[in-house]
DNA sequence: CAGCAACTATAGCCGTGGCAATATTCCTGC
DNA sequence: GCAGGAATATTGCCACGGCTATAGTTGCTG
């Protein structure tokens, strides 16, 4: 019987990890609805505030999130129906649009940011001493290196002597590990 | 200028962790597509496959996943359409009906199971030494009991003494870490 | 035993978001 | 300058899945 190959500590590690994920975003989701935000537009808001300007042509937006250019298209449309953000013409070209945080949009973030941030602190940062918590992060900025989604992340200026490498899509096979031959 | 909210290291550390899980996803899924599954199709098949007979009620299915139990009917309708589970009548409850695994569902668990694991072994586990992946993997766990999204996972007989627990529902308030008073 | 509350699965309705097609606009080579 | 190809945003169509209502079933309680 190979009823053992589900206790496959391979298993089990990402079986961790995903149910971290899903109970954090949970909780995250929850805090965020009392704002009257979702996820994704808690996204959103985030990636155009941090952006110069409090603005980002639509395709930029699309890249920083997890949607694709039609996605980003449907939530700006909800979101500049809420008055949250707003459709700026790109006059360099007439082809782009520039999705621009309202004043509105503004301040529904930072009604929502300390609670998230606290959340974040409660259940997820709070709950590791120092020590261990690098040593968390240590690993997932690892694993992040290898898998990166094309790093959507934006604190990226650790190493400034590079270029962001461009990351041309996904490639298939893994780099090498530290020191771990694989044969 | 309060830009320097989005460096806070909460939301790094967050953003890290999420860039990991939906990298190792967007990964799985595309491996499991080249067998004709989906995410959460490999999900049912697995924890109906690990469960005694290779059945598991309607409703228990929902809890191990993280489906509603109408998403449930809607997803065991499509896999028993493609004839990876058949539903059976459940003889001591007329309300209750079984999904269980057909031969031809458990062949497809067997064909996608080994490039599932060589994926998770290439891209997360195999990128750390044992000491960090250790590391990380405790870390995790210690989130994971704080989070619990009700604890989907089936290994959880490390402590016998105690059962289950029940876990009615997410409670409001985060546990207490370690050593580490709020105030 | 009658009635009622709880449970189980399902179907209707809808929001979300991806893919492909489409219309504009830009750019490059000639 | 212009024809053809690339980029950009949007829309139609669809799959997926959650919420709620509903029907069938069980068990408890008066």
């Amino acid at each position: 019987m190979e009823a053992n190959t589900f206790d496959d500590p391979r298993i089990t590690a990402v079986g961790l990890l995903f149910e971290v994920h899903a109970g954090l975003a949970a909780r995250f989701a929850a805090q965020l609805e009392e704002h009257g935000l979702s996820s994704v537009e808690f996204e959103v808001l985030t990636r155009l505030t941090r952006s110069p300007a409090n603005q980002l042509r639509m395709t930029d937006l699309a890249a920083q999130t997890s949607l694709s250019t039609s996605g980003v298209t449907r939530v700006v449309d909800r979101m500049e129906r809420d008055g949250l953000i707003t459709r700026r013409a790109c006059p360099s070209d007439r082809r782009s649009s520039y999705a621009v945080v309202t004043p509105a949009g503004l301040r529904r973030l930072d009604e929502s940011l300390p609670g998230h941030l606290q959340l974040i602190e409660d259940w997820f940062t709070g709950q590791l001493d120092p020590a261990a918590l690098a040593a968390l992060l240590d690993g997932l900025r690892r694993v992040r290196d290898a898998v990166h989604p094309c790093a959507t992340a934006g604190s990226r200026s650790a190493a400034p002597g590079e270029p962001p490498a461009e990351c041309d899509e996904k490639e298939g096979r893994p780099p090498a590990p530290g020191g771990h031959p694989g044969r």
